[in-house]
DNA sequence: TTTTAGTTTAGAATGATTCTAATAATCTAA
DNA sequence: TTAGATTATTAGAATCATTCTAAACTAAAA
């Protein structure tokens, strides 16, 4: 049984042709930032087929069992990043592109006092990069 | 001639009905987070006629202008923010809210590496909220 | 005024994402 | 190993925020 597979197995999902393929290029690609159109034209690409409803359904799921964590950057695209550790983003808008920055590459020395009766649920940090020229 | 039109006329933008009734309503707020649709809400209430493509048209040009600064948080909606100072968000999604987080409330002990080639055009952060229970 | 340039508008178009409901694939229990 | 139950996939429709279009309108300039 393949990686795609027992990772699928322990989330209890399907392991379907779709699924896999998903998982493979997951694996494959290590720590990797998708988005459902980047990744359909990927898949097409190796003779998979699959729909774009699979896509967004599979990302969902996938998501929603902790595989991969999904949020949204400035413009309106869902992103979804196998990068499971807490880290922040350069976007580069040039190329439609993110850029993983760890944790221990930005370090607070003050943080702002949390809102009465809220906690935190996360923190987006995103900078965005230009052409320098 | 009130505030709204003195603004508008020194970005050039001729001081229709509409665009004072926005632009009036940025001053009375003083410091706030739009959206389209609250702006639209708001507006009616007031029975101030106006579309969507205005608002729409009107908030794309006073950010344009500098009026306003134009910015997307986690989900797939557009706000505009009348706080022109360099500063950051909590987002409060119970309420589909933003507060600010100045920036003098928030500081870096560690700043990442930009890559090669690039520079920095701007940094969002949002700290997402949710209720302590 | 009359002209010109800028504005508003309803409704159509767009694009990303989700939904629907029919069909297909996988799993489970015997 | 197979019937029945469950879960997945899919095409295409629906949704929602935003932008576009092109016609009607308004303000400013000449």
């Amino acid at each position: 049984m393949n990686d795609a597979k027992v990772i699928l197995k322990k989330s209890k999902l399907r392991p379907t042709i779709q699924r896999v393929a998903i998982v493979d290029y997951i694996i494959e690609k290590h720590k990797v930032h998708i988005t459902a159109a980047k990744l359909i034209k990927y898949l097409k690409n190796k003779k998979i087929n699959i729909s774009l409803a699979t896509i967004y359904n599979n990302l969902n799921e996938l998501a929603d069992k902790g595989i991969l964590k999904k949020f949204y950057v400035n413009n309106d695209k869902m992103w979804f990043d196998s990068n499971l550790q807490d880290h922040y983003h350069f976007y580069d808008s040039e190329k439609d592109e993110l850029i993983d920055i760890n944790k221990n590459e930005i370090s607070f020395s003050k943080s702002p006092k949390i809102p009465t009766g809220k906690i935190k649920e996360s923190i987006n940090i995103i900078i965005n990069l230009k052409n320098k020229h």
